[in-house]
DNA sequence: ACTTTACAGATTCTATGGTTTTGTAAACCT
DNA sequence: AGGTTTACAAAACCATAGAATCTGTAAAGT
């Protein structure tokens, strides 16, 4: 299949985009960069991607999706729903705090005109603010698959669903705001869950 | 005394930028336009107010006060704690869809370098987003002294303090992210928190 | 207490080219 | 096929410079 090496290229064009973006912001990533980076000519990254803000939503979704990965992976791990809720939740905070391209992104907020930076940088932070809601669905369907592995949650469906949504807006809340230490963090919305799905 | 005339040139300041602000944006707003429509020369905004991101920073802080006011008057009519919660949370909800300054920072999310508009819009914006720390903390006051009312929360101070900043997180997260109706998510927001609180 | 007037420095606006980047398309290679 | 090179028009960006505006401070006036 050429589904591998299509697969790589596109993994290697995203990876530089993110790196370009974790160096030097948004506004300095352009096409040709990102193609030389990853070896490859620029017309392949029009090829793979298309336009440069579908480069920038790929980027954002990529690392989304290594963040759900570590989610997929705590929730599948424990045994205790709470244990596993409090696991992924300290495993994100953890992630969040050292992510590169996620503090470019946040960075981008407070100097927007500064200097003789492109001011461009903020394409990307409704993702995170605004326009989180693609983020939360897709955060929400991944902890709603991975719940039913679980037999003590005894909620409605609708509850089940509002349940799911709040600690997505927390987890969240706290990743671009971060109140304490990822692991105090995680064990007070862990008490949160355990209040809420077995009250 | 002086303070009320003072505190009312200072609100009619601060009303005239809100109201450019919610017009044009904030990058439209110069002190003589405030002082203009203030009716009031441009050094008594220096003098009442300093600088320009002062009288952001004010505006914003006046804005927050507007909504706290509401919480404290919810929380205090209702006797129930949980109907309490629910109904802040609902007009919370319903006075920020309406709110035309809420809505011009949020909007100064999306198009940054768009045509000739000003890029500087953003300047607020971490106020909602990033740099929330301080109107968690205002609100979580808030609420925190008005809870003292209500003989049914036997919680520890930590477990206490946990909760209120969660569904002050949770409610800025609906602010800024609606999911349904004001309604729909107050009941939501409610059922959390009764079951949280009362576990 | 507020206004008027004045002022220097910084920032923004306008307008101009020159440069880069975007996005599409073809021909070419392997 | 998957990929590259080359080419190209349109758009976006950058640099420069002068005009206009805005900021922030100060003083004198009412």
């Amino acid at each position: 299949m050429t589904t591998t090496t299509e697969a790589s290229v596109r993994e290697r064009l995203l990876a530089s985009a993110a790196d370009i973006t974790a160096e030097s912001g948004w506004a300095a990533v352009t096409m040709s960069k990102v193609a030389t980076r990853a070896g490859v000519s620029r017309q392949t990254v029009y090829n793979e991607l298309g336009t440069k803000p579908a480069l920038g939503q790929a980027m954002v979704l990529r690392e989304l999706e290594r963040f759900l990965a570590i989610v997929e992976r705590e929730l599948d791990a424990a045994d205790d729903l709470v244990t596993a809720i409090r696991s992924a939740t300290e495993h994100i905070l953890v992630m969040a705090e050292g992510n590169p391209l996620l503090h470019a992104l946040l960075a981008s907020a407070h100097s927007v005109s500064r200097g003789n930076e492109p001011a461009s940088n903020n394409e990307l932070l409704p993702f995170l603010t605004t326009d989180a809601q693609p983020l939360i669905a897709a955060a929400t369907a991944v902890i709603d698959e991975r719940l039913d592995r679980f037999p003590d949650v005894d909620l409605g469906p609708h509850q089940r669903a509002v349940a799911i949504d709040a600690i997505v807006r927390l987890v969240l809340s706290h990743v671009m705001q971060p109140g304490s230490s990822p692991a105090a963090t995680a064990d007070d919305l862990a008490w949160i869950v355990a209040r809420v799905l077995r009250g």
